[in-house]
RNA sequence: GGUCCCAUCGUCUAUCGGUUAGGACACAUGGUUUUCAUCCAUGAAAGAGGGGUUCGAUUCCCCUUGGGACCGCCA
């Protein structure tokens, strides 16, 4: 059995994260069942479609790794083909021309709301035997819903989906500008791409009602259907573009790894068992349609990063390197050459205290910056004691000709014996002339990454 | 308002009639540590309510409640 399976969004904005899980799920499932994944790009709406939220939508793909098969397929070239099955359909009976004007349908809005009804188009011209078709005005061509009756779906994911037919008006296909309208041509190119499976939204499940009357009315094979729950926002509404973090730029741009987002977005709605950290070679073969759950989720960022931070810690040093100079040139002030090895031989104890590449980023301005920011506060705890000791421990780092941790070690223990302090009086003033704030890296680890004139330079500004 | 859907810790979820209702994140406490972290240990934390069905319901059915989606010549 093939497993033809698409992703389609319409580049009227930038991808949300949303969207990026329904990209996730399609891919995974073609992956798994050796089928194809499509990119359709639904830019029939002329005036709202952008080519930048196009390139946006295939650069987020490219970022979480999800290829698909052929060419991104451009759905406003198979117009034509839209417009053929639209009057095709008028032409076997199951589509008419509407000549009712946007004002009379708004008309009939009014007086529905006023009467507290729900608005429903009232077939006017689905029998226009006694009307006079206008000179003045151009027809829709609706779709000839059925009346009567109930279509069923049968849902990968919803299980079996029942709607009484009265319940869907005649919808257009065909604007009066011969444009067809999105149910008309996601329909046709399902079609005509062979699609065997729609897995989208949930928000489209009335749609999925209304493109089934058009296969059968084309006498096209129906292909399964399944809708995935919603990602809502931790308002609990369904994610829009305007909740922050919300787009896969705004994951990017604070160091969030494309593997942890994927594997965070895999476990969000589906579950195997009690597994959380998943590769990816384990999403494709353990992806399946029963383990999504039917209930929206809530978007949770402190598990993005908690995610982000598993994966930090467990990768390949040379790759997290790796993706820490493209995240510096991106976002920040790209890594100067000429320090690339030492943060890359401090990354071992630098990740260990990050959730993000940006926390690694900024724990590691010590050794990117030359010239460190001290805040009053922190240089208001270097007292006259403080200094004696840096002085002291310069006079003896400097002696030191083999540089390790256990010299260092000594060197510090002779300095707390001698000043009749503790652990936290030495390194705590070293630490703040070394990297410019009480918190950071292991004091060790500091001196260790830095050379030995930075060192010493520093240390001997703020004695 | 109409149609459809959903319902287990704060969050993501496990359980497919019999469990001390499990895990993860977050949270709290303690320990390790050299600060912040990490790490380790421990803890608190859930079946919305009411009816059935059944020897037995979180699990099956109904109602209520709560939440959501859709209701465009947008997609």
């Amino acid at each position: 059995m093939s497993f033809n399976c698409r992703f389609a969004p319409s580049p009227t904005g930038p991808l949300h994260i949303g969207g990026v899980r329904t990209a996730l799920f399609n891919w995974l499932l073609a992956r798994k069942n050796n089928g194809k994944f499509f990119l359709r790009i639904e830019d029939t709406d002329k005036e709202r479609s952008k080519e930048d939220f196009k390139l946006q939508i295939i650069n987020s793909l490219k970022w979480l790794n999800i290829d698909y098969d052929g060419n991104e397929y451009i759905q406003s070239k198979n117009i034509s083909k839209h417009v053929a099955a639209a009057e095709e359909l008028v032409k076997k009976g199951f589509a008419y021309k509407c000549y009712c004007s946007e004002d009379e349908i708004n008309e009939q809005k009014e007086k529905c709301k006023k009467q507290g009804i729900p608005y429903v188009y009232n077939r006017k011209w689905r029998d226009p035997k006694d009307l006079k078709i206008p000179k003045d005005l151009k027809p829709v061509i609706r779709f000839k819903s059925k009346i009567s009756g109930n279509t069923i779906i049968k849902d990968l994911v919803q299980g079996e989906r029942n709607i009484s037919n009265s319940t869907i008006e005649d919808f257009i296909i065909l604007r009066k500008d011969m444009t067809p309208t999105y149910q008309l041509s996601a329909t046709v190119d399902d079609h005509e791409m062979k699609i065997t499976h729609v897995i989208r939204g949930d928000d489209h499940m009335i749609n999925s009602f209304k493109q089934k009357q058009i296969y059968e009315a084309m006498k096209w094979s129906v292909p399964n259907f399944a809708h995935i729950p919603l990602i809502h926002s931790e308002k609990g509404k369904k994610l829009s573009k305007r909740d922050n973090a919300s787009t896969i730029n705004d994951y990017i741009k604070i160091g969030i790894i494309p593997e942890a987002l994927r594997n965070y977005l895999l476990r969000l709605g589906w579950s195997y068992k009690d597994k959380e950290i998943f590769s990816l070679k384990e999403s494709i073969d353990l992806f399946n349609f029963e383990g999504i759950g039917k209930s929206p989720s809530k978007l949770d960022m402190s598990r993005i990063l908690s995610m982000n931070e598993t994966y930090i810690k467990s990768m390949n040093e040379k790759d997290l390197f790796k993706k820490l100079i493209e995240f510096s040139q991106e976002f920040k002030t790209k890594i100067d050459e000429s320090k690339e090895n030492i943060v890359f031989k401090a990354l071992n104890f630098l990740k260990n205290k990050a959730k993000t590449l940006e926390d690694i980023y900024n724990n590691s301005l010590y050794i990117i910056s030359d010239n460190l920011k001290i805040s009053n506060d922190d240089k208001s705890l270097i007292d006259k004691k403080s200094q004696e000791i840096i002085s002291n421990f310069i006079t003896d780092y400097e002696k030191l000709s083999d540089l390790n941790k256990e010299n260092l070690e000594q060197i510090i223990k002779n300095l707390i014996n001698k000043h009749k302090t503790n652990f936290k009086g030495v390194g705590q003033p070293l630490r703040i002339g070394l990297i410019g704030t009480k918190f950071g890296p292991g004091i060790y680890d500091i001196i260790l990454s830095l050379n030995k004139t930075t060192v010493i330079n520093r240390l001997k500004k703020i004695v």
